[in-house]
DNA sequence: CTCTGTTTATA
DNA sequence: AAGGTATAAACAGAGT
């Protein structure tokens, strides 16, 4: 079938062509502006770059370009056609918006000042939520437009490096068929891949259907919001910590190097066959931690059984091994969130820009990169905290809300168990339950701060409630115990202690043989909101690997659940920010959300956030949801909110 | 250079 | 008998 491509600087044609669709596809074209050429990936981004020109698509094997900024033949006027497309479609709450990858085309938007109004569809998170064969989900990877439109439509679309070479989009001439043909080809195919992957979803997972137009495409635009601002960075402190930072690792590194009985080549991060050599064969230690793969581990678990081990028979060891401790959580420290972070500061903004994937983690969970700032340290080592570097504008402070324990309330809410339910419901406190049932003591005693025994006791509590729904056993607590809380239990105390919780908490044990059994039978495990993981192996013939789905079958209505909860909060806040523009979403870490917020209206930005996330999220879920919040003008410093009377 | 494995940071 | 789940970044070492 032959396409209908065509180019035009008219409005008055484009208005013409897109007639009263009220689905239109649009794609930008972009280019790096002229103090960016030289970088490579600068034409996507939004501070580096700008809209050469847009395709829009109203019909399959159709299509529409507007050039806009090309260098040489006509462009239309830029301005007045994004005055034009703002109202007729960007902002137009009439028309369905599709787009393969949203959050790309909304970040050129944002920096001019446009900000998408739903309904909008991404087709880039409806390839990803479809089985890519019988048993696996598409990665992103394999989510490419160019990609789809070989599998679905049997289309070779050109590359863009075929299209536009070693230079920029701008220099083509707009009036050239490859040119036009590019661009329309782009947002036609946009519009083919939402028409599959709705035919696909009703046919195979209607669930998926829902969640790629109601949850995933909005949050795309949310994830638009939080990328594009990005957090402002003390580049100074940074700039400090690093100096100071660089002579402290070489030090400890020489250290550790000279306190063995040899010189050991001790390299980056102290991880080097040298060190393994020094320790098993020069002092003859013996392996008392495998590696995954059953060789001898020198992780900090492996170091702590070590120092254990040579207290007192060989206190002449003591030295290095504490040594290889320190100068790992320094290299760490500096190598991964001080240089590293100094690398992602953008030039432009003089920010941090993480990008952020709201389908990175099988269970529905966002994951980030370029920095990752989901794993950044949360509290002070060698003196320095990384969060401290995270400010706010002037005039701005910070705010952080996050569900207290929304796991542990999505899994009173799945198992039906009267006794977890009843604590939430009253607003009591889980952890004291817990701490009640494991000891065979009664709530007021476990909630008795002023008890000798209260910080050790509700320490074991949580870790137990952190993994009880996924189906911890007596060895593992047994060894989180140890690991995390310093304390030391038998195996036998442990089980005894699993065992008290079944009692506690009675429906939890059947929920969890349902979940099972279903998972086993199904090969697939689902949230509340049908978000689909694949567990394919789970019938195999390896042990291990059939534990290990089982574990992931637990886990995944909890955590894929509470994702699903945030991200549902994350839509109806982006419904309201466009009539409260002093509020800014910054990060998401899984249960957290933070904002930058004008401090002159912190009080009603803080009340309104947290009472769009407090609401119910879905019908049928019954269980109170908590979101606190915490301000402070550092992400470091961040006090707990506190109402005024 | 890429690939796998190890280690460590978070919720 | 029995490895809580979900991630990303940096480094080590082996192979291409």
């Amino acid at each position: 079938m032959k396409n209908d491509y065509k180019m035009t600087t008219d409005l008055g044609i484009l208005e013409e062509y897109l007639g009263t669709a009220t689905a239109i596809a649009f794609d930008f074209e972009t280019a790096a502006n002229p103090l960016w050429a030289h970088e490579k990936e600068a034409a996507l981004d939004a501070h580096k770059a700008h809209i050469v020109g847009i395709s829009l698509a109203v019909a399959e094997h159709s299509g529409i370009y507007v050039p806009l900024r090309h260098v040489s033949g006509t462009n239309a006027a830029p301005l007045e056609v994004m005055a034009w497309l703002r109202q007729r479609v960007f902002e137009n709450p009439a028309v369905t918006k599709i787009v393969h990858n949203l959050s790309f085309e909304a970040r050129f938007l944002l920096a001019q000042g446009i900000t998408l109004v739903p309904p909008v569809y991404d087709t880039i998170a409806g390839a990803q939520l479809m089985l890519k064969d019988e048993q696996h989900f598409r990665g992103l990877r394999d989510a490419g437009l160019k990609g789809l439109a070989y599998e679905w439509c049997s289309l070779w679309l050109p590359s863009y490096g075929e299209t536009v070479g070693t230079g920029s989009f701008r220099d083509l001439d707009p009036a050239d068929d490859a040119t036009i043909a590019y661009a329309c080809g782009d947002a036609d195919l946009a519009l083919r891949c939402y028409r599959i992957e709705n035919a696909w979803f009703a046919q195979n997972i209607p669930a998926h259907e829902a969640l790629v137009r109601t949850i995933e495409s909005p949050v795309a635009l949310f994830t638009a919001l939080m990328e594009h601002r990005g957090v402002l960075v003390d580049r100074e402190g940074l700039q400090a910590a690093a100096d100071a930072g660089g002579a402290q690792l070489q030090s400890c590194r020489q250290r550790l190097e000279n306190s063995g009985s040899r010189p050991v080549r001790v390299g980056e991060n102290a991880a080097t066959n040298d060190v393994k050599a020094y320790l098993f064969n020069d002092l003859a230690l013996p392996v008392l931690k495998a590696t995954e793969t059953g060789k001898p581990s020198v992780d900090g678990e492996a170091i702590s059984l070590l120092l254990a081990h040579c207290r007192e028979d060989h206190p002449e060891h003591l030295d290095f091994l504490g040594g290889i401790r320190d100068y790992r959580g320094l290299a760490k420290l500096i190598k991964t969130y001080i240089l590293g972070l100094q690398q992602r500061i953008n030039p432009v903004t003089l920010a941090i820009h993480t990008r952020f994937f709201p389908l990175g983690a099988e269970t529905g969970r966002f994951s980030s990169q370029n920095p990752n700032c989901q794993n950044l340290p949360a509290g002070a080592s060698h003196g320095v905290n990384v969060r401290d570097f995270f400010t706010a504008r002037p005039g701005c402070t910070l705010v952080s809300v996050d569900y207290s324990q929304i796991e542990l309330r999505v899994g009173a809410w799945f198992t039906g168990d009267p006794n977890m339910l009843g604590v939430f419901v009253d607003g009591g406190d889980i952890h004291a339950l817990t701490t009640a049932a494991v000891y065979g003591i009664t709530l007021s005693e476990a909630r008795d701060k002023s008890h000798p025994d209260y910080k050790e006791r509700r320490a074991v509590a949580k870790n137990i409630n952190f993994g009880i729904f996924y189906g911890l056993y007596p060895r593992g607590l047994k060894r989180i115990l140890a690991q995390k809380a310093g304390i030391d239990r038998s195996e036998a105390q442990c089980a005894a202690m699993i065992a008290a919780i079944h009692q506690a908490y009675p429906k939890l044990a059947a929920w969890q043989d349902e979940v099972k059994w279903n998972a086993r039978y199904r090969e697939t495990v689902d949230t509340a909101l049908g978000r689909r993981r694949s567990l394919y192996g789970i019938n195999g013939p390896d042990e291990n690997t059939r534990a290990h789905f089982e574990r992931a079958a637990l886990n995944h209505p909890i955590q894929g659940t509470a994702a699903d909860i945030l991200k549902l909060a994350m839509v109806r806040l982006y419904a309201g920010l466009a009539e409260r523009p002093y509020i800014h979403p910054l990060l998401t870490v899984h249960d957290e959300i933070v904002f930058e917020v004008a401090t002159e209206r912190l009080a009603e930005a803080v009340a309104w956030i947290r009472g769009v996330m407090e609401a119910p999220p879905f019908a049928g879920f019954d269980v109170p949801l908590v979101a606190e919040a915490a301000v402070g003008p550092t992400y470091g410093s961040l006090q707990p909110w506190v109402d005024e009377a």
